[in-house]
RNA sequence: GUGGCUAUAGUGUAGCGGUAACACUAGAGGUUGUGGUCCUCUCAUCCAGGGUUCGAAUCCCUGUAGUCACCCCA
């Protein structure tokens, strides 16, 4: 027998493999294994936004170009060099949407949510798309879980979605995480404080890294958060945004951090956290992982905030809004390493063992049976030897094994096997489901 | 987008110029139709393409992918 494989192996060899096709760049599958945590993650989610109120959205991976341009801010990276744009057949300019608030807000003008009752709360789950430099925990195309609220002003709002955050991290027993908080004022009072900001560094600069000089120019608040050392310490003398903010931001901003004392939400104020994109107001605030050990510290679960501009920005009706986002790829990470005992196990009540071909046919219909009866089963009708099926029905810890051979087939009879003890008995096929019921119960 | 590092079976690793090793997983089998232990066998030409060499997984170049730092973000 052995010879006659070698010569087969042989001939087969100078067969020429044609080239494998790969994911296209910073793409990923997600397969079963994790499945299984992100529907833990994401049934644990919704429930939580269904509990607290909220409607679940979709809304479409492609919208006009000019959504983003306009919501997201035209300087902002995203905009600036990470969409995924293209112009259809037809000629319109589209993007695959890089975060999810833009089209949410789209949504909600367009369908005069602003008649509904206020305030709307919405949330959503999808596929987000930027042309970054993959990395781990950073893919070209990633998931994100938000939520938003709607024609609501109040800082109970604010607080209440932090909240909600909040609630969602706990529920999957994510631990070391960290609220970051942060206000950036509304438009009058952020200016202000900008100039205030770039006259400071503008006296400091020849103390400043080559990043910082070009963030002076483009994005003053970023400066904060540079990491160099010498930056470190321009930054420890700088005018801060809380200390800034008007009469208005500033009472809402306090009465934020009240209702969070009040929930017993832990925080840690921030006053360098500022979001990426243009249309943040007044709240801000990001969920971060406080990796132990080695992690890269700056793994930004999630964030949200206030953006009470956008909604008349992109055309409707003046109306305030907040709302959040975590990735889910990044939460994925995190629960992975928790090592929450999230394993799927296998366990069939019953595997289906089958010798022959008409044992096959008989098994088809007994299968077809018991899971109309709800029990879970197993099979292996590709497998011939009785020796490999129940191999397969230990390694799937089937509980019962039913056996089909040739003669029971023709006398229309069934062996069932415990698996744990080993005993056996010959049953009627007619009543195979009351008989399995039985012996899963004894 | 800039810079560094890496790339060997499904997974995790060894091999460091002379023609691929180990563990786990998976598949087949260990004489008649019975599993979980044990045993045997099978599965990679070393990411792709080019170059150096008598000879390369091992050196060089390019590409691709991953990864890390930066940029930025989820």
């Amino acid at each position: 027998m052995p010879r006659v494989k070698k010569e087969e192996q042989v001939e087969k060899k100078p067969r020429k493999k044609a080239k494998p096709i790969q994911t296209v760049k910073g793409m990923k599958d997600i397969l079963p294994p994790e499945q299984f945590i992100w529907d833990y993650i994401l049934h644990n989610s919704r429930k939580i936004c269904q509990d607290f109120g909220f409607g679940r959205i979709e809304t479409p991976i492609l919208e006009n170009t000019d959504l983003f341009k306009r919501g997201v801010g035209q300087a902002t990276d995203i905009v600036e060099k990470e969409m995924f744009s293209f112009e259809t057949q037809g000629g319109d300019n589209v993007t695959m949407r890089p975060e999810g608030t833009a089209g949410v807000v789209r949504s909600y003008i367009e369908n005069g949510m602003s008649r509904w009752s206020q305030p709307v709360r919405l949330y959503y789950e999808g596929s987000m798309f930027r042309y970054d430099k993959p990395q781990q925990g950073r893919f070209r195309e990633f998931h994100q879980f938000g939520a938003e609220v709607f024609g609501e002003e109040g800082s109970a709002i604010d607080a209440q979605i932090i909240y909600l955050a909040w609630k969602i991290f706990q529920k999957l027993g994510l631990r070391d995480v960290s609220i970051q908080i942060n206000s950036i004022g509304c438009p009058t009072c952020r200016n202000k404080y900008k100039k205030l900001l770039t006259d400071y560094y503008d006296m400091k600069i020849n103390k400043l890294c080559v990043d910082c000089k070009r963030r002076l120019e483009k994005n003053p608040m970023r400066l904060l958060d540079c990491k160099e050392e010498k930056c470190l310490q321009v930054a420890a003398g700088a005018p801060q945004i809380i200390d800034n903010l008007c009469d208005d931001c500033n009472t809402h901003f306090k009465s934020v951090l009240e209702f969070l004392d009040e929930l017993e939400i832990p925080y840690v104020l921030n006053p360098s956290l500022v979001r990426g994109l243009d249309y943040y107001t007044r709240t801000v605030f990001e969920i971060w992982a406080d990796g132990d050990e080695g992690e890269s510290r700056q793994a930004a679960l999630g964030g949200g905030g206030r953006y009470d501009g956008l909604v008349e920005l992109l055309g409707g009706e003046p109306t305030p809004a907040v709302g959040f986002s975590f990735g889910v790829e990044r939460v994925a990470d995190k629960v992975m390493k928790m090592g929450l005992d999230l394993e799927p196990k296998v366990v069939k009540d019953v595997f289906l063992v089958q010798l022959g071909d008409m044992a096959r046919k008989k098994v088809m219909k007994i299968f077809d049976k018991l899971v109309d009866n709800n029990i879970l089963v197993g099979e292996s009708l590709g497998k011939g030897s009785i020796k490999s099926q129940l191999r397969t029905a230990n390694k799937v810890r089937a509980k019962l094994a039913l056996i089909v051979g040739q003669k029971e087939a023709i006398d229309g009879t069934v062996i069932i096997r415990d698996m744990d003890s080993g005993m056996q008995e010959t049953v009627i096929l007619e009543n195979i489901v009351e008989d399995v019921r039985r012996m899963l119960k004894g």
